[in-house]
DNA sequence: CAGTGGTCTAGACCACCGG
DNA sequence: CGGTGGTCTAGACCACTGC
């Protein structure tokens, strides 16, 4: 097919397993079907355990499958699409915005987050704690830095730690003049907390949306956002919800 | 420290791995730095080689490690910063886009792709394969596919394929009025061809970058990027080159 | 409780790089 | 050539789910 001719190094193992469920899982598997288990797969195809296992991470990682400890392998539903710009000139926490504030405390953010605020020490922020769900499922978690010299009206005091702390610092950022934001989108992987949060085990594939927003002159907080990179398709722009990437159609099983 | 309280069900053992290793790479290693084999990291930890390894995956994974066969696995630099939202509103191959073009033949895109176009079919479109260079590295491959009626002007048959049909398809693309564009980023892992121009294994994790243009009040061209997720971060908007992710400063060995 | 995926081991061989 | 990371095996045990 294509480009595919005689191999004189032969490809891995576990990537031609992979290719060959991939195409198997087009034609003959419908969306939500359970695969057999692991040991019979290996079997089947001859290799090891291992092996296959390498295979179906493979294609975990890609979208294709999802595995569940005590379930069993199930062919995963394409990708869902997650907006991540529209409103694009928007505080955290506007209108709408998808996004459900679950708990707000003050902390020190990690020195890597401390430094994407002009001159940051070891300095206390407010810490808001909000999660993402699309489908009935959570797709993400997010944690919001907000110094507390962005939101000079709250009193740390007035609030005790809990969800409307976090409602209230929100609710003051959006009397703030946004001036702008500033995005990043790189690969990560979801540390226990947020693995907890997302239903995944440590370590699962994320995908970590850095944001600046910028007020005042000055960096008047950050998010750190992590999607779960399995799930998930992150649009940006006005996006019409059009399924990408996967090179065959799914289709039901007979 | 801080909630790293007593664990009754201890976490998996290359995670703690992960999460000792990272903290020695912060302190005891410098960016470039050889760390020692895999076989002695090993037996050092008391260890199987494939727990280190996993560990080691995660790390990769991360960008924190760089392992090349028959070298060793070295401490990566910060992530480097790559803008994709330049130009927010230019066509691909724009004066200064930063990418490469190397060559450009007809070819019927994957069903996938075709999706993205309306009313798709089979039909062979231009199809341009360019490379994305930064700090001397190969950071991204990118499949651009333009229908032919997107570019009227150009006659397949007047220019052979290769880099210069490559560089008359995207003149042409420069003609049209761009009305708009729509992106999507997820996870994916490198497929053969895109691997080897990467430098990496297949397999790889990468970043797909999938862009929609469009003309005429229809697509008019799909770009398909390919991006390194060991090495890259993807900025989006005018970002400054600020290091972010990494949970403490890379420090020089002693 | 039985069955699933997740972790871990000890060992082997291969593919690649550099001297 | 020796040393590196990459692949693969066969087996064991654990953690979780659902019945």
């Amino acid at each position: 097919m294509g480009t595919t001719q005689l191999e004189s190094v032969p490809e891995p193992k576990y990537w031609h397993l992979r290719t060959v469920l991939s195409e198997a899982l087009d034609s003959d598997f419908a969306v939500g079907e359970i695969l057999p288990n692991e040991r019979d797969l290996a079997a089947r195809f001859g290799v090891a355990r291992a092996t296959l296992r390498q295979a179906l991470e493979q294609l975990e990682l890609e979208g294709r499958l999802q595995r569940r400890r005590g379930v069993g392998t199930t062919v995963a539903p394409p990708r869902t699409a997650v907006s991540v710009s529209t409103a694009q000139h928007d505080w955290p926490g506007a209108p709408g915005d998808a996004w459900q504030t679950a708990d707000a405390t003050a902390a020190v953010p990690p020195t890597a987050v401390a430094r994407l605020f002009d001159a940051a020490t070891g300095e206390e922020m407010h810490t808001v704690r909000r999660t993402r769900v699309a489908h009935g499922q959570a797709v993400a978690a997010e944690l919001l830095y907000v110094p507390v010299g962005s939101v000079p009206e709250l009193s740390a005091i007035d609030v005790p730690s809990g969800p409307a702390r976090g409602r209230a610092v929100l609710r003051e950022l959006q009397r703030l003049e946004l001036e702008g934001q500033e995005r990043a989108v790189e690969l990560g992987s979801a540390r226990a907390d947020d693995a907890k949060e997302l239903d995944r085990l440590p370590g699962a594939p994320v995908l970590v949306v850095t944001t600046r927003y910028f007020a005042g002159g000055r960096t008047a907080a950050v998010s750190v956002a992590t999607y779960r990179a399995d799930t998930c398709r992150l649009t940006f722009g006005d996006s019409v919800d059009v399924e990408i990437n996967h090179p065959g159609q799914q289709r039901q099983a007979s």
